[in-house]
DNA sequence: CGGTTTTGACCGGCGC
DNA sequence: GCGCCGGTCAAAACCG
């Protein structure tokens, strides 16, 4: 193994049990949005396969379909935070992305029969949060928007980039210091 | 024992 | 102002 062990082979995802072809998976990523209202995610208006103009052709990790959120709707605080959501078919939503998550909440999502689970990154320091919840009328698809940006390294890097294109926003890559500094003060 | 999950309460924003 | 709704808190239960 090129790879010392993947701590979570939790990677179940359906380009890996059907076989198919990294570039065909099933990953939709349509922008925030998708989580507001009903999300608008048929397969014809899924129409944001991730960026794959620039990204996808890295072939590698980076993968970004993320989306600038303006949070600073407060005094001209241009806090611009990362969101980025993607679909994935998977029988579990406990997708382990190497980082360590605590679940702090656990919501019924309103038109669907499917809880939203909420979690945050366990990381003192770190207020990435993330949350996952099952399509609406597919349960067989799982949705996983992160928030944020990780201003840490992942407990296990993925040395698997290589191997395979695992999602990896662009939060994974983690900005060295443009984000700043303030989460919150 | 420490960290995590659970689950209902709580709160702020928004639409009516 | 009220109620709906999404998001978060927090206390207790759990688990290694």
């Amino acid at each position: 193994m090129a790879y010392p062990e993947n701590p979570k082979p939790n990677y179940n995802f359906s380009y890996i049990d059907e076989g198919l072809d990294p570039s065909t998976i099933e990953f939709k990523v349509s922008d925030y949005l998708m989580l507001d209202d009903g999300f608008a995610v048929d397969d014809s208006s899924s129409q944001s396969i991730l960026s794959s103009e620039h990204v996808a052709s890295g072939s590698s990790a980076g993968y970004s379909g993320a989306t600038k959120h303006k949070n600073g709707v407060k005094n001209n605080k241009t806090e611009v935070e990362q969101r980025i959501a993607f679909r994935t078919k998977s029988d579990l939503e406990i997708m382990d992305d190497g980082f360590k998550w605590r679940k702090y909440g656990k919501k019924s999502v309103k038109n669907s029969p499917h809880p939203r689970n909420y979690y945050k990154c366990s990381s003192s320091g770190c207020s990435v949060k993330k949350r996952v919840e099952r399509e609406r009328e597919d349960s067989r698809y799982v949705i996983t928007a992160y928030d944020g940006v990780h201003n840490h390294e992942s407990p296990c890097m993925f040395h698997y980039s290589n191997q395979m294109p695992l999602m990896v926003p662009n939060a994974w890559t983690l900005q060295p210091s443009s984000l700043h500094s303030s989460s919150s003060s």
